[in-house]
DNA sequence: GCGGCGATTCCCT
DNA sequence: GGGAATCGCCGCT
Protein backbone atom coordinates (compact mmCIF):
# COMPACT_ATOMS: atom_id res chain seq x y z
CA UNK A 1 0.00 0.00 0.00
CA UNK A 2 0.91 3.68 -0.86
CA UNK A 3 2.50 5.59 2.12
CA UNK A 4 -0.26 7.24 3.00
CA UNK A 5 -2.97 7.44 6.02
CA UNK A 6 -5.67 4.72 5.67
CA UNK A 7 -7.48 7.38 7.47
CA UNK A 8 -7.04 9.81 4.27
CA UNK A 9 -9.88 11.65 3.30
CA UNK A 10 -10.66 12.06 -0.26
CA UNK A 11 -10.96 15.36 0.07
CA UNK A 12 -7.14 15.17 1.06
CA UNK A 13 -6.35 12.36 -1.05
CA UNK A 14 -7.13 14.22 -4.29
CA UNK A 15 -4.96 16.93 -4.76
CA UNK A 16 -1.93 14.98 -3.32
CA UNK A 17 -2.18 12.16 -6.16
CA UNK A 18 -1.44 15.11 -8.51
CA UNK A 19 1.72 14.51 -9.38
CA UNK A 20 1.79 10.89 -8.73
CA UNK A 21 3.38 8.05 -10.81
CA UNK A 22 0.81 5.75 -11.42
CA UNK A 23 1.90 2.25 -13.31
CA UNK A 24 -0.58 -0.28 -14.67
CA UNK A 25 1.29 -3.58 -15.61
CA UNK A 26 4.81 -1.44 -16.96
CA UNK A 27 2.36 1.13 -18.11
CA UNK A 28 1.61 4.71 -16.85
CA UNK A 29 2.97 8.13 -15.94
CA UNK A 30 2.71 11.13 -14.35
CA UNK A 31 -1.06 12.35 -12.80
CA UNK A 32 -2.68 15.31 -13.46
CA UNK A 33 -6.63 15.55 -12.66
CA UNK A 34 -8.18 13.84 -9.98
CA UNK A 35 -11.80 14.21 -8.45
CA UNK A 36 -12.84 13.50 -4.64
CA UNK A 37 -15.58 11.57 -3.76
CA UNK A 38 -16.90 11.43 -0.24
CA UNK A 39 -19.18 9.34 1.93
CA UNK A 40 -22.03 11.83 2.43
CA UNK A 41 -21.25 13.01 -1.07
CA UNK A 42 -24.31 12.70 -3.29
CA UNK A 43 -22.68 12.44 -6.68
CA UNK A 44 -20.53 9.52 -4.86
CA UNK A 45 -21.41 6.03 -5.64
CA UNK A 46 -20.90 4.84 -1.72
CA UNK A 47 -24.05 7.72 -0.75
CA UNK A 48 -26.20 4.90 -0.36
CA UNK A 49 -23.90 2.05 1.46
CA UNK A 50 -22.10 -0.60 0.34
CA UNK A 51 -23.55 -2.57 -3.12
CA UNK A 52 -22.06 -5.39 -4.76
CA UNK A 53 -20.85 -2.85 -7.51
CA UNK A 54 -19.27 -0.19 -4.79
CA UNK A 55 -17.90 -2.63 -2.24
CA UNK A 56 -14.18 -1.65 -2.88
CA UNK A 57 -14.70 1.68 -1.92
CA UNK A 58 -15.46 -0.01 1.61
CA UNK A 59 -12.40 -1.49 1.96
CA UNK A 60 -8.65 -1.19 2.46
CA UNK A 61 -7.64 2.51 1.91
CA UNK A 62 -4.78 2.41 -1.08
CA UNK A 63 -6.43 0.01 -3.32
CA UNK A 64 -8.26 0.24 -6.31
CA UNK A 65 -11.81 1.10 -6.89
CA UNK A 66 -13.00 0.10 -10.62
CA UNK A 67 -16.18 0.15 -12.54
CA UNK A 68 -17.88 0.16 -15.83
CA UNK A 69 -19.21 3.51 -16.49
CA UNK A 70 -21.90 3.86 -19.42
CA UNK A 71 -22.09 0.58 -20.35
CA UNK A 72 -18.64 0.90 -22.45
CA UNK A 73 -15.58 2.29 -20.15
CA UNK A 74 -14.11 1.47 -17.07
CA UNK A 75 -12.91 4.30 -14.94
CA UNK A 76 -10.02 3.68 -12.03
CA UNK A 77 -10.12 5.38 -8.84
CA UNK A 78 -7.91 5.40 -5.54
CA UNK A 79 -9.65 4.08 -2.10
CA UNK A 80 -9.24 6.50 0.88
CA UNK A 81 -11.01 6.36 4.47
CA UNK A 82 -14.23 3.88 4.00
CA UNK A 83 -16.74 4.98 1.50
CA UNK A 84 -14.31 7.85 -0.28
CA UNK A 85 -12.35 7.35 -3.49
CA UNK A 86 -10.22 9.46 -5.76
CA UNK A 87 -10.92 9.46 -9.35
CA UNK A 88 -8.26 9.45 -11.82
CA UNK A 89 -9.07 11.28 -14.43
CA UNK A 90 -5.95 11.98 -16.63
CA UNK A 91 -1.98 11.39 -16.45
CA UNK A 92 0.84 12.40 -18.86
CA UNK A 93 2.02 9.02 -20.77
CA UNK A 94 5.46 8.36 -19.43
CA UNK A 95 5.87 4.70 -19.89
CA UNK A 96 4.88 2.56 -22.46
CA UNK A 97 3.61 5.17 -24.66
CA UNK A 98 3.73 3.05 -27.65
CA UNK A 99 1.57 0.48 -26.36
CA UNK A 100 -1.20 3.04 -24.98
CA UNK A 101 -1.21 4.57 -28.63
CA UNK A 102 -1.70 0.64 -30.21
CA UNK A 103 -4.40 0.46 -26.97
CA UNK A 104 -5.86 3.49 -28.05
CA UNK A 105 -5.62 4.14 -31.49
CA UNK A 106 -5.85 7.78 -31.56
CA UNK A 107 -4.30 11.12 -30.44
CA UNK A 108 -5.68 11.70 -26.88
CA UNK A 109 -4.09 8.56 -25.04
CA UNK A 110 -4.99 9.39 -21.24
CA UNK A 111 -7.08 12.92 -20.96
CA UNK A 112 -10.29 11.33 -19.20
CA UNK A 113 -10.89 8.84 -17.06
CA UNK A 114 -12.22 5.94 -19.86
CA UNK A 115 -9.39 6.98 -22.09
CA UNK A 116 -6.89 6.39 -19.28
CA UNK A 117 -8.20 3.14 -18.64
CA UNK A 118 -8.22 1.82 -22.19
CA UNK A 119 -4.60 3.16 -22.43
CA UNK A 120 -3.65 1.22 -19.07
CA UNK A 121 -5.17 -1.57 -19.26
CA UNK A 122 -7.28 -1.18 -16.30
CA UNK A 123 -9.08 -4.29 -16.21
CA UNK A 124 -12.29 -4.78 -14.05
CA UNK A 125 -10.37 -7.64 -12.22
CA UNK A 126 -8.13 -4.88 -10.96
CA UNK A 127 -11.04 -3.89 -8.38
CA UNK A 128 -10.34 -3.96 -5.05
CA UNK A 129 -6.22 -4.68 -5.91
CA UNK A 130 -3.95 -2.90 -3.69
CA UNK A 131 -1.55 -0.35 -5.38
CA UNK A 132 1.78 -2.16 -4.10
CA UNK A 133 3.33 -2.44 -7.01
CA UNK A 134 2.30 -5.68 -8.45
CA UNK A 135 0.27 -5.31 -11.07
CA UNK A 136 -0.56 -2.09 -9.79
CA UNK A 137 2.38 0.85 -8.48
CA UNK A 138 1.38 4.19 -7.01
CA UNK A 139 3.85 6.42 -6.08
CA UNK A 140 3.48 10.19 -4.57
CA UNK A 141 5.84 12.82 -5.52
CA UNK A 142 8.60 13.88 -3.18
CA UNK A 143 7.33 17.97 -3.80
CA UNK A 144 4.13 19.56 -3.68
CA UNK A 145 2.73 20.96 -6.99
CA UNK A 146 0.78 23.25 -8.65
CA UNK A 147 -2.78 22.77 -8.18
CA UNK A 148 -5.90 23.96 -10.46
CA UNK A 149 -9.49 23.39 -8.14
CA UNK A 150 -12.97 23.36 -10.05
CA UNK A 151 -15.90 21.82 -9.92
CA UNK A 152 -16.29 17.74 -11.21
CA UNK A 153 -17.21 16.75 -14.15
CA UNK A 154 -20.58 14.56 -15.45
CA UNK A 155 -22.32 14.70 -12.61
CA UNK A 156 -25.43 16.07 -11.54
CA UNK A 157 -25.58 16.58 -8.29
CA UNK A 158 -23.40 18.10 -5.65
CA UNK A 159 -22.39 20.43 -8.61
CA UNK A 160 -21.09 22.86 -6.23
CA UNK A 161 -18.46 21.37 -5.04
CA UNK A 162 -14.99 22.09 -6.53
CA UNK A 163 -13.32 18.41 -5.56
CA UNK A 164 -11.75 18.47 -9.18
CA UNK A 165 -7.71 18.96 -9.13
CA UNK A 166 -5.02 19.62 -11.62
CA UNK A 167 -2.01 20.44 -12.52
CA UNK A 168 -1.24 23.87 -13.05
CA UNK A 169 0.34 23.90 -16.58
CA UNK A 170 -0.12 20.53 -17.94
CA UNK A 171 -1.37 19.71 -21.42
CA UNK A 172 -2.98 16.34 -20.39
CA UNK A 173 -6.28 17.37 -18.82
CA UNK A 174 -9.71 15.87 -20.28
CA UNK A 175 -11.00 19.28 -20.06
CA UNK A 176 -9.63 22.76 -18.94
CA UNK A 177 -10.28 24.20 -15.36
CA UNK A 178 -12.16 27.27 -14.70
CA UNK A 179 -10.41 30.65 -14.21
CA UNK A 180 -9.13 30.38 -10.75
CA UNK A 181 -9.89 32.65 -8.14
CA UNK A 182 -8.32 32.75 -4.67
C1' DG B 1 -38.59 -8.31 -12.13
C1' DC B 2 -38.26 -3.83 -14.72
C1' DG B 3 -36.89 0.54 -16.35
C1' DG B 4 -34.13 4.59 -16.02
C1' DC B 5 -29.73 6.32 -15.78
C1' DG B 6 -25.05 7.24 -15.59
C1' DA B 7 -17.94 9.89 -12.11
C1' DT B 8 -17.88 8.93 -20.88
C1' DT B 9 -16.29 9.17 -25.51
C1' DC B 10 -16.60 9.91 -30.26
C1' DC B 11 -18.43 11.73 -34.40
C1' DC B 12 -21.42 14.72 -36.71
C1' DT B 13 -23.32 19.30 -37.84
C1' DG C 1 -22.86 22.05 -29.24
C1' DG C 2 -25.66 17.87 -29.60
C1' DG C 3 -26.75 13.05 -29.83
C1' DA C 4 -25.80 8.06 -30.18
C1' DA C 5 -23.56 3.94 -28.39
C1' DT C 6 -24.21 0.40 -24.74
C1' DC C 7 -25.15 -2.36 -20.48
C1' DG C 8 -24.70 -3.25 -15.55
C1' DC C 9 -26.40 -1.41 -11.41
C1' DC C 10 -29.79 0.22 -8.36
C1' DG C 11 -34.14 1.85 -6.69
C1' DC C 12 -38.79 1.18 -6.88
C1' DT C 13 -43.25 -0.82 -8.49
Amino acid sequence: MPPFDPQISALELAPALIGARLIVRGVGGLITETEAYAADDPASHSFRGPTPRNQAMFGPAGHAYVYRCYGIHLCLNVVARPGEAVLIRALTPLIGVETMQERRGRARLCAGPGCLAQALDVRIEDDGRPFDGGDLLLELPNEAQPLLVGPRIGISRATDLRWRFGLAGSRDLSRPFPPQRP
